[in-house]
DNA sequence: TGTACATCAGTGAACGCGCGTTCACTGATGTAC
DNA sequence: TGTACATCAGTGAACGCGCGTTCACTGATGTAC
């Protein structure tokens, strides 16, 4: 089943039709009046929750629809199918989650070769933040193991991933110009990668969650030291 | 629908009945004969094998029944549901990784306060050698996968890294008796944890498969390091 | 070594259900004059 | 400021399909004497 832009959609991806039959992920139309844009939210906030109360297993559209109030044919005319709505849930709390790395890079975070408990505090701060955003979000938890669990949605993930990555690499390569840039892009990927990871991790153990923020936060820190440290020397 | 233990099924859970109606993840008959020990891993192997092609969303017990030349009831003699049957690819796949750890601490694992460079190789090798189990098993990468998709399968990978994380503390705690005991233990669970996570970062990204593997390895080697050279100050 | 019988292993065919999705339609909103 | 019309937004009802699971059964294997 092919998504059909039939009537008035607007076709995302040029019609080469040389492509695999994917299922696209992308909204259909954009919401044009107040009453839409409404449904539009309400689809996305009774997802969340329902992804929070029965799984992405469980997930339906028909039970989307009936907990919104809304009756099936309301759904697509905003989302081609049901992976496009988490598909959608996903790419703004990544997006949200990326936005607090971000303003950390500018504004609080301590440069390494300064105090080192601070430097460990700011980090710590950040990763705090980052699921301060994920809980803000109906469901939000659910939404990154949605992610996990739908093959579809992975690039969603890794595109947040690559693009902080990319950003934390660039803050660090100016202020240590020497440091190998292999390593440094390696680096910037692996702790990105595993603070998304951990934070997961402390999502799913709450009653841990200062200690293991704290230690996630050294460990990074302390491996960001050694490598701004020592690393120039390597190939 | 809960599980039946009609018959002569093996009643694996007391009857208390006060219980929530959660579906049994236990495998009910042990095969007996040699014929239903080959059906029996011939339906696990099977669905190994379409988990990779297909993905957990869109197995189901009749795929697994066709691709195994079986047909349907022969499955439900073995197992009460589908997920019973991720479940023991899971515990499976669980049990061999954490074997390869347990090796690990009793034969190759290098000293903290020994040669530095040969602690992160040993722990680097180690990491890799569990990935080769992963690798092993057919379809092994998405069987981690469903472990994160189906919330019925979230203790499996708790109860791996749990058992894995208290054997890394035992064995840190002899070498290592003054170091803060609350620490060390969010540090070993906090490792453990990663380390999975870090795996199947790589086995998403078997390009960066060496450089990873190695930051991770210092990454871990340089905070245990950390750890117990000056653990033992902090509360 | 053969036979009778109990148990184990798997088949053939179907079930009810809820899923994702669609059709033809009505009501709500915005716009032109 | 009112009306006619176009477009937007959502409804009511249903569809075919494949899912998980089960029933009553046949064939295969093991065991006792």
């Amino acid at each position: 089943m092919r998504p059909h832009s039939r009537r008035n959609g607007i076709p995302r991806t040029t019609p080469t039709d040389a492509e695999p039959p994917r299922t696209s992920l992308d909204t259909k139309l954009a919401p044009s009046q107040d009453r839409a844009r409404a449904t539009f939210e309400l689809i996305l906030e009774t997802t969340g929750k329902l992804l929070a109360e029965v799984g992405v297993d469980n997930l339906s559209t028909n039970m989307i629809c009936e907990r919104a109030g809304l009756t099936p044919p309301a759904i697509y005319r905003y989302f081609p199918n049901k992976y496009a709505i988490l598909h959608e849930l996903g790419r703004r709390l990544m997006a949200a989650e990326d936005e607090v790395v971000f303003e950390w890079l500018e504004r609080d975070a301590v440069p390494l070769d300064s105090d080192f408990e601070a430097a460990v505090a700011s980090r710590a701060a950040m990763l705090a933040n980052v699921r301060k955003v994920v809980r803000a979000q109906p469901g939000g938890a659910w939404i990154l193991r949605a992610l996990h669990a739908v093959p579809m949605l992975h690039d969603v993930r890794t595109a947040s991933v690559t693009a902080v990555a990319r950003r934390i690499f660039k803050a660090l390569r100016k202020d240590h110009p020497d440091v190998d840039t292999r390593r440094l892009k390696v680096a910037t990927m692996l702790t990105t990668w595993l603070g998304a990871a951990a934070n997961e991790i402390v999502l799913d153990n709450p009653r841990l969650e200062r200690q293991l923020t704290r230690e996630v936060a050294r460990m990074f820190t302390l491996y960001y030291r050694d490598l701004v440290e020592n690393g120039a020397e390597r190939t």
